[in-house]
Formats: structure tokens, C-alpha cells, sequence
RNA sequence: CGGGGUGUAGCGCAGCUGGUAGCGCACGUGGUUUGGGACCAUGGGGCCGGGGGUUCAAGUCCUCUCACCCCGACCA
């Protein structure tokens, strides 16, 4: 490939509306451009990234047994509507009629058509195990999407799904997917990429991972317990809280005066905000009861872990007209259980001397005991982890981190095969559901994790094995006989066993260097005047860590040795 | 969906209390240069996001709208 032709002009000034270096590399190096909020044009660079890493994919998927198959983008809603996501899923998942006003909708996952296709043909256990994946475009029409390729609503995305005629059979496939997860990862040039439990959301089914890059420019917190090796997403992790030692006291009814948040709670009585009791209101969906969740003082509810608990969507409280609650006042003694649903975080459990609202404008009660003074209680887990936790495997301390996820996995279970009524003849003749996996990886945010993982402050600097080409080569003095010979014969020699680009423009030095920082090749060879005289050319790597004057007939050598390290 | 911000040349921006739209980079041409984004000369490029209004006159003021970015809600 020849610069001059290459289309996608590098940019010497960050882009006004990229902000994370990988979105901005992007745009700079001419790689992608933005067509539509969160919906890009790839160009060659990127485009040639792209491919080697569904390659690797592709390969790894191969060798756990996969079967590449593709389906279509575009959907009939009545295969949605089988399994219950036509439905269930908001308004990210586009739908639309076709001439003739069927109802349709574009692919963001591709359960229904896994299912759809191998439920008419696996009808035997002797077809069992098998597992189909597609490398294809998906489309959410994400509320925000934002950060370049990190989060976009079309993408390519590799999706796989695995169906077993029991779940210990599932468990062990399971593994194999995660390691070949961890050798995908590791192949692109992502070896930090860890793997945490996860919640299945809107998946459903029971175990799930994520794969994590820890980045700051990451969107997902993640929970780690450096001692033990304990890792988990927010959404799902858990730590101890330990439950103060006071004894018992009186309950004791408290003038405060418009004090309504835990902080000056806290600060009037002159304790810890960890001996009060915060009274966090939601509307629960498909409910006309407000659900009260009591938490420690000084902690938070996790919104994911209590719409698990109470399986259905919740959203902080906003209709204050329609209750007689006292909002600053509200306490777990003496509520009316005939007009709100309550909860209590474990955090809670056992906890004496505790303060909480009167349920009266300006009051609160001191000396709350829980098992004494509230009867039936109902505990769960529903608080947010904080940094410096306990960890409830091991007792250490947890650190937050942020991470960007690559990649997840799940062992969905029946529940497609069951709603979609797929079904298989088992040994003994009877007809079964068989259990399914899935398994994902977005391509297109990959790219972008590579750049934010590997960068300078030039450009990115790609790992060999996805770099969208091997060799750089840079002429100077282009206008001189010898170079143009020299240059043009290694563009030559070289381009019949690596992939090349070359830079044959009549361009200033530091603009054909720019440039080629921008476009991250791992190795570089600069062909000049005072090198060509000397009959050698430079060698460099794009890391900068290798940089050598090498004999013009002993460039191909030496280049197979730098890429192979 | 809430909060904030920005829309002027391909990119980055300036344009004040209204008076014929500018700068840098990039691009074309000629020349000088040539190891980290060179220099001289010259040229092309604009529905000032869009509609409506105020005004003799609107990039500038008012109003509605659209698009994009960031934060939050949300989210395989």
C-alpha cells in the first residue's frame, strides 16, 4: 500500500469532540469516521486491524469445535415475540415494519436465530455438543453511546452459543470458552484482560462473566480483593460489613429540626453516620406501593442487586404528592405495612442503638434495636461495595477499579430453549430441552481497548499480531535516484512476504514519521540519503525501544527476526 | 430521560456594543528545501447547523428546532 493513496487524512490537532486517547488516535491516524452518534465508517488501518482480530477469533473458536455460521441481520419480531425479549427489551432494540407491515426488528443478539436454526437441526443427542458463532453487525440503539469505539449501538460483534444435553456438560464447556477467552485476549495483545462474575441481566440464566480491561477510561466499576483474588462487577459484588458490638438501649424519641439527610443526622447527635439508619425510597414497576429499603447510614443501594431482589425494575421514588410519607423523616418503626413494601440491607442485621426516622416531620428515634423493635424484618443484600471493604472470602481489603468489558460469557440454561420450544431425543427416547451457553466479544471495542492499553504520546503502537500492517517504510529524499532505488526495490523485495506500506511522498521528515506514529507499525525502516550512501537503512520499532543501521541486503533478516521476537 | 457544553472552509479556531466572513493547518500550482509536522509566491474552497422573527441591515439580537460532545440515569 502506497501512503499517497491511502485514504484518511492524518490529522495533526486532537479532534473537538473526542476526548478518550484512543477515540482521538482514531480520528487522527484516519482510521474510522463518525457517521451518526455512535455509528462510524471504518477506513483501511482500521478495517485491517479489524480483520486480525476475527481471525484470532476465529481461530480460537475453530479450536474449542466451533462452527461459523452467520445470521441475518434483520429479524422477524415473531421470533422475539417466542421468547419473550420482544417484549421485555426497551427501546434499544430497533424495530420497524417492512412493506407489507410485518413487524421486524435488527439483530443485537442473536439467541432466537441460534435457536431457530439448530432447533430443526439437532434433533438427536448424537448431534450433542455442538456450538455456532457469527462475526457479524449488531445494532442497539444504545441511550449513550460515547468514547470512539468503546461504546457504539452498531458493531461488529462475535457471538457464539453452545447447546449440551445436560448442564454438568455446559459447566465444563463453559471453561473451555473462558480459556479460550483468556487466549483470545491474550493473542490481541490484552493480557491484562481479567475475567469477574457478572450479572446476566437481561440474559437471563445464572453464571455469567465478564471480561475487564482495567483502564480509567473504563464505564464499569469493578471489585477486587487483592489478597484472595476475589473479583467481581459492582452490579453483582458483595462484602462484609461488620455489625457494631452496642448494647441494647431504650428507644427514645428525638427533636430535629429539619434535619432531613444523614450527614447532619450525624453531625446533630454527634455520632458516626454509620449508627443511623438511611430509609431509601423506590417505585417499584407494575407497583402502586412505594418499596422502602433501610441501609446503614453511611452506606448505598445498589439499584442492579436490588432489581434482582425484587425482579422487577425500580427507579428512585419521585411521586412525593401521592404518599403521606415524611421524606427526611422516614423510619422502620411503625410503618404501615398496608401502604409500602420494606426491606432491610443486611447491613442491618442485628444492629442495636441505631437511629432512624419518627415518621413524624423534625423527629427521630434513638436507641433502635432491630430484632427488638421491628418485627419480620425482611434482610438482602442490596448494598453498593465500597472501597476498603471487607471480603467475604478472606477478610482482606477490596479496591475498586474501572474497567472496560471485552467480552462476556453465559450459562443461559433453558431458558430460549424452553420459551422457543426447542427440543432434542434424548438416549432414552424422551424429548428434552437441551441447555444452552452464549458467549460474546465486541471486535470494534477491542480496537479501541488495544489503543487505550497500547499508546505513546504519538499515537498507538499496535502489538504485531493485529497491526493493520508489518512494516513501515519511510523514504526520504525520495527525489534522489539511489534512495528511490533502494526504497522502492525494499517496497519490492519486502511486499512479497510481509505487508507493507510504504511512504514514497516528497514529505518533510517529521511529517512522514508523524504519520507513521499515528499508523502504530511495528517496525519501521527509513531509507534516506545518508543511510542509502552508506548502503544501509535504518531499522526502528515502533515501541522505540530498537534502533539500527543495517546493510540494505540484510533488511529481510533481520525484519523476520524483529517481527518473530 | 435529566444536567452541562458546542455548532462559522476537510481539521482546529477567531469574529466585541448588528454594517459586504477571517486566521492557522490541510488542499491545488510554481519554486527553494529535506532526519521529527519547513519556507516563499500564488490559487481554490462558506446556505456562519436549520426554520421563523426583530431590523434599512443578522454569523452577531429574539424564538423554535436539529445535530454532536461530556456527566448522570440506562445497558451483554
Amino acid at each position: 500500500m502506497l501512503i499517497r493513496n491511502l485514504l484518511g487524512e492524518r490529522m495533526k490537532e486532537k479532534p473537538g469532540d473526542a476526548s478518550l486517547i484512543s477515540h482521538i488516535y482514531l480520528l487522527r491516524g484516519g482510521y474510522i469516521r463518525q457517521v451518526s452518534n455512535g455509528i462510524y465508517s471504518m477506513l483501511l488501518p482500521a478495517k485491517r486491524v479489524a480483520s486480525k482480530i476475527e481471525n484470532i477469533i476465529r481461530e480460537e473458536m475453530d479450536a474449542i469445535g466451533g462452527q461459523e455460521v452467520l445470521f441475518p441481520v434483520v429479524l422477524p419480531a415473531d421470533l422475539l415475540k417466542e421468547s419473550g425479549r420482544y417484549d421485555s427489551i426497551g427501546s434499544e432494540l430497533v424495530r420497524f415494519q417492512d412493506r407489507t407491515g410485518h413487524d421486524m426488528v435488527l439483530g443485537m443478539t442473536h439467541e432466537e436465530a441460534a435457536v431457530h436454526l439448530a432447533r430443526n437441526e439437532a434433533l438427536s443427542y448424537t448431534k450433542y455438543p455442538f456450538m455456532i458463532y457469527q462475526i457479524q453487525t449488531k445494532f442497539r440503539d444504545e441511550p449513550r453511546s460515547r468514547g470512539g469505539l468503546i461504546r457504539v449501538r452498531e458493531f461488529t460483534m462475535k457471538d457464539a452459543y453452545s447447546f449440551h444435553t445436560s448442564h454438568d456438560e455446559l459447566k465444563e464447556y463453559y471453561d473451555r470458552v473462558l480459556e479460550a477467552y483468556h487466549r483470545i485476549f491474550e493473542r490481541v495483545g490484552l493480557s491484562q484482560v481479567i475475567s469477574v462474575r457478572s450479572d446476566s441481566g437481561m440474559m437471563g440464566g445464572d453464571v455469567a462473566h465478564e471480561f475487564m480491561l482495567l483502564t480509567n477510561a473504563g464505564e464499569d466499576t469493578i471489585v477486587l480483593c487483592e489478597k484472595c483474588g476475589y473479583k467481581a462487577n459492582m452490579e453483582v459484588a458483595v462484602s462484609n460489613v461488620p455489625c457494631s458490638t452496642d448494647k441494647e438501649q431504650p428507644l427514645e424519641e428525638v427533636y430535629t429540626p429539619d434535619i432531613k439527610d444523614i450527614d447532619s443526622l450525624a453531625a446533630y447527635l454527634n455520632i458516626p453516620a454509620s449508627k443511623t439508619m438511611k430509609a431509601t425510597v423506590f417505585s417499584v414497576e407494575n407497583s402502586s406501593r412505594p418499596l422502602i429499603v433501610f441501609i446503614r447510614g453511611d452506606l448505598q443501594v445498589n439499584e442492579a442487586k436490588l432489581r434482582k431482589v425484587v425482579k422487577s425494575d425500580i427507579a428512585p421514588f419521585t411521586a412525593y404528592d401521592a404518599t403521606d410519607l415524611n421524606f427526611g423523616f422516614i423510619g422502620a418503626v411503625g410503618l404501615d405495612k398496608n401502604k409500602v413494601d420494606v426491606l432491610f440491607d443486611s447491613s442491618l442485621r442485628g444492629e442495636n442503638n441505631t437511629v432512624c426516622g419518627a415518621n413524624k416531620v423534625n423527629y427521630h428515634l434513638k436507641g433502635v434495636s432491630i430484632s427488638r423493635d421491628i418485627k419480620d424484618a425482611v434482610f438482602v443484600d442490596v448494598a453498593k461495595v465500597n472501597e476498603n471493604d471487607l471480603c467475604i472470602h478472606c477478610g482482606g481489603k477490596l479496591s475498586l477499579r474501572r474497567g472496560i468489558e471485552v467480552g462476556n460469557i453465559f450459562q443461559l440454561g433453558t431458558k430460549y430453549t424452553e420459551s422457543m420450544n426447542m427440543t432434542y431425543i434424548d438416549k432414552d427416547g424422551e424429548r428434552k430441552h437441551p441447555v444452552m451457553g452464549c458467549y460474546g466479544i465486541g471486535v470494534g471495542r477491542l480496537i479501541g481497548c488495544i489503543i487505550e492499553a497500547h499508546h505513546d504520546d504519538f499515537g498507538p503502537i499496535w502489538p504485531k499480531t493485529v497491526a493493520p500492517w508489518q512494516i513501515h517504510i519511510c523514504m526520504l529524499n525520495g527525489n534522489i535516484e539511489e534512495v528511490n532505488k533502494a526504497g522502492q526495490g525494499l517496497y519490492d523485495k519486502l511486499g512479497r512476504k510481509f505487508e507493507v506500506i510504504f511512504d514514497d511522498r516528497n514529505a518533510a521528515a517529521g511529517i512522514q514519521f508523524a504519520d507513521a506514529d499515528l499508523l502504530g507499525v511495528p517496525v519501521r525502516i527509513i531509507v534516506s540519503k545518508r543511510n542509502v550512501e552508506k548502503g544501509e537503512v535504518e531499522i526502528v520499532t515502533r515501541d522505540k525501544k530498537t534502533k539500527m543501521a543495517v546493510p540494505i541486503d540484510h533488511v529481510e533478516s533481520r525484519v523476520k527476526e524483529l517481527l518473530s521476537e
